[in-house]
DNA sequence: GGCTCTTCAAGTTC
DNA sequence: CGAACTTGAAGAGC
């Protein structure tokens, strides 16, 4: 947010004159995408709006500026990790020494050759093999044994992973006897997001930017998808699980990012960054197995070959985790039957042998932690919570008798806070800790249905001068409507694929948003269920009529005024909250006089998902020529994508 | 050894 | 709740 903002620093806390506390001005030359009046009856339909939403970026339709609402502020360093210990093979002094699990290995099928791929031992596969240095892993002074030498890692995805799919186009029959060119509509987003001419380095090695765009065109398809499957007239069957569909309609064209497997962090994800499918942790390369819970590589000792894990996801949850953030008891792999779930002993083999190798040569394994959250479509959300080392092993018996592998994960210290932050926002809301710095707990008075707390943990001001809270839009002028507007008669609510609701119909014949209030699309303009329709609050075409529905804070950045970030995490085409404030003439042109119902809003959705507690910032657009000298303001938002300045 | 093809194992999502 | 679904490793074959 802006700096610059005022101080109050005299006020004691709990004398806070509110209408003081805040100097948030306005967005004074913001640039949105407030249609032209010409345009605005020219954008989707002839109709005018009961009530309208302006949502992140393009496409734009014509007479309409492009605005992104908000891009993620991202400056948190990443920590090169891999903090290379010496070899004691990960122990700490105190810690005793892992029980062997060797007598449980499975019998090689050769028994001359080593462990994990009897035929290819010592193979390079793939196209080329990265050495890698002797970075501390190796302990090769300390010991003597088979694991003392340094690691060659084959190169087993370069070759493998631009693999085309065969066959026809995938198109699907709709009532009419039409087809839905699914292929078209994936060539479109690649078009869209330039991801056309996808490079194998990229492919190979992502960066940030590879990695947000990546994710940005996997949940816009799979969202696309979603409104495709709900209005099943159109496209039936189209994707009963969008999510799978869309990741592999965008691996098929080689869309995906780190897909060479590498120990330690993965270019362009960050510790503490938020996924809400098993798949994105797949395309961005931070865990490949689709399904499985560990992941590993074939690293290349002298003439053998060996696994190693490079990353875990651990779906425990809350309440499996005990209560230190920085240890996980994992669980091995196997030992259930597939088809009638009977038990066995789990076998030393894959995973589980992986995770043995590398609690052996202590490398890092990233850890992916499911954490149970309503914001999840199936209550999950997976964080990066960094590197672990493999500290301990041993063998459980479980309720069957069976064998269970255990291994004992600890955190590489020094890292960011991701899964302990979750922790203690939990205990925020739930009151069993307090957040520390709050000056006031709810800056909107019970404006909101959620509280938007007012903290300062940085400094000693005591807020922003200047402000008052106000929870929607001011006009300074009504807004300009060519004709009345159209209620809907939905008396249960609008439903997908009702192709007579009037207000589906003004968003191409869809529902703006999911079930879960996710936003469909990347619309430039958003048509909602207003004052003339029939349906009830709760109706889903209402999103942003609802309040606010994530725990949002006010808080002192370092070195850039007050700022916004929610405690909860938010997932992209989540709403966030609508601009409140006064529209001010001379920015904005647009707004007219008018004697219909219809109310133009902005509302803030978020392009991509936003882990808790960072902090919220948006795009102010295109700079207008006029203005292009004038009122210029370096912007110190943070982010890859940031203009530099704003107007 | 190198390549392709098939089989299998793993768990999430709605 | 259980059907539907995926990728990538392992194995077989040439």
């Amino acid at each position: 947010m802006e700096q610059g903002l005022g101080s109050d620093s005299n006020a004691p806390p709990g004398s806070i004159d509110k209408s003081r506390v805040l100097d948030v001005r306005p967005l004074r030359s913001l640039v949105p995408v407030f249609p032209s009046p010409q345009g605005m009856s020219s954008i989707s339909t002839p109709q005018p709006t009961p009530f309208v939403c302006v949502p992140p970026s393009g496409p734009f339709p014509s007479g309409v500026q492009p605005f992104y609402p908000f891009l993620v502020q991202n400056d948190s360093q990443r920590t090169t990790g891999g903090q290379n210990q010496p070899n004691n093979f990960g122990f700490g002094s105190n810690i005793p020494a892992p029980v062997p699990l060797n007598s449980f290995r499975t019998p090689p099928a050769h028994a001359n050759r080593g462990p994990g791929r009897p035929k290819k031992a010592s193979k390079a596969r793939g196209s080329g093999s990265i050495v890698i240095e002797d970075d501390g892993y190796s302990d090769s002074q300390n010991h003597s044994d088979q694991y003392g030498f340094s690691m060659h890692v084959t190169d087993a995805e370069v070759a493998s992973n631009s693999v085309k799919r065969r066959g026809r186009p995938r198109k699907r029959r709709t009532e009419n006897g039409e087809e839905f060119d699914v292929e078209s509509l994936v060539n479109n987003f690649l078009t869209v997001f330039k991801l056309k001419e996808f490079d194998d380095f990229r492919r190979s090695s992502g960066d940030k930017d590879t990695v947000g765009t990546i994710l940005l065109a996997f949940d816009l398809l799979r969202r696309r998808l979603t409104q495709l499957e709900e209005a099943k007239d159109l496209a039936p069957g189209i994707a009963r699980r969008p999510d799978l569909k869309a990741a592999t309609l965008l691996m098929t064209k080689g869309v995906r990012t780190n897909s060479t497997k590498r120990i330690g962090h993965v270019p362009g994800v960050e510790i503490g960054d938020i996924f809400f499918f098993r798949m994105e942790l797949c395309l961005v390369g931070l865990h490949a197995p689709s399904m499985a819970g560990i992941d590993y590589m074939s690293v290349k000792i002298t003439m053998d070959e060996e696994p190693v894990a490079v990353s875990i996801v651990s779906s425990g949850g809350y309440d499996d985790d005990g209560d230190d953030c920085d240890v996980i008891i994992y669980s091995g792999q196997g030992g259930v039957q597939r088809r009638d779930g009977q038990m066995f002993d789990q076998k030393l083999e894959r995973g589980n042998l992986a995770l043995e190798k590398s609690l052996h040569r202590a490398n890092d394994v990233r850890v992916v932690r499911g954490i149970k959250d309503i914001a999840g479509s199936n209550g999950k959300i997976y964080v990066y919570d960094g590197l672990y080392k493999i500290q301990e092993s041993w063998v459980e018996k479980n309720k069957s008798g069976c064998n269970v592998f255990k291994y004992k994960l600890v955190r590489v210290p020094g890292q960011p806070e991701a899964f302990s932050l979750w922790k203690s926002i939990q205990q925020w809301k739930d009151g069993t800790a307090t957040r520390t710095g709050i000056i006031l707990p709810d800056l909107t008075s019970g404006a909101e249905s959620l509280p938007v707390a007012l903290v300062n943990d940085v400094d000693g001001e005591k807020g922003p001068a200047h402000f008052t809270y106000v929870p929607s839009l001011k006009y300074s002028q009504p807004f300009s409507a060519p004709k009345p507007s159209t209620g809907c008669h939905c008396l249960g609510g609008c439903q997908p694929g009702d192709t007579h609701c009037p207000c589906s119909q003004r968003n191409d014949g869809f529902l703006p948003y999911s079930s879960l209030g996710v936003l469909f699309t990347n619309k430039s303009l958003i048509h909602e269920c207003g004052l003339t329709c029939a349906c009830p609050p709760n109706c889903r075409s209402r999103m942003s009529q609802a309040g606010i529905k994530v725990r949002l804070e006010v808080f002192k950045t370092k070195n850039r005024g007050w700022g916004l970030r929610s405690w909860d995490p938010i997932r992209a085409g989540g709403f966030i909250c609508e601009y409140a404030g006064d529209i001010i003439k001379a920015s904005t042109a647009v707004l007219r006089e008018s004697n219909s119902d219809v109310f133009l809003h902005i509302a803030f959705f978020a392009i991509r998902h936003i882990p808790p507690m960072q902090e919220l910032t948006y795009d102010y657009g295109i700079v207008p020529p006029e203005k292009a000298d004038k009122g210029k303001k370096k912007c110190l938002c943070g982010s890859v994508k940031c203009r530099g300045f704003f107007y």
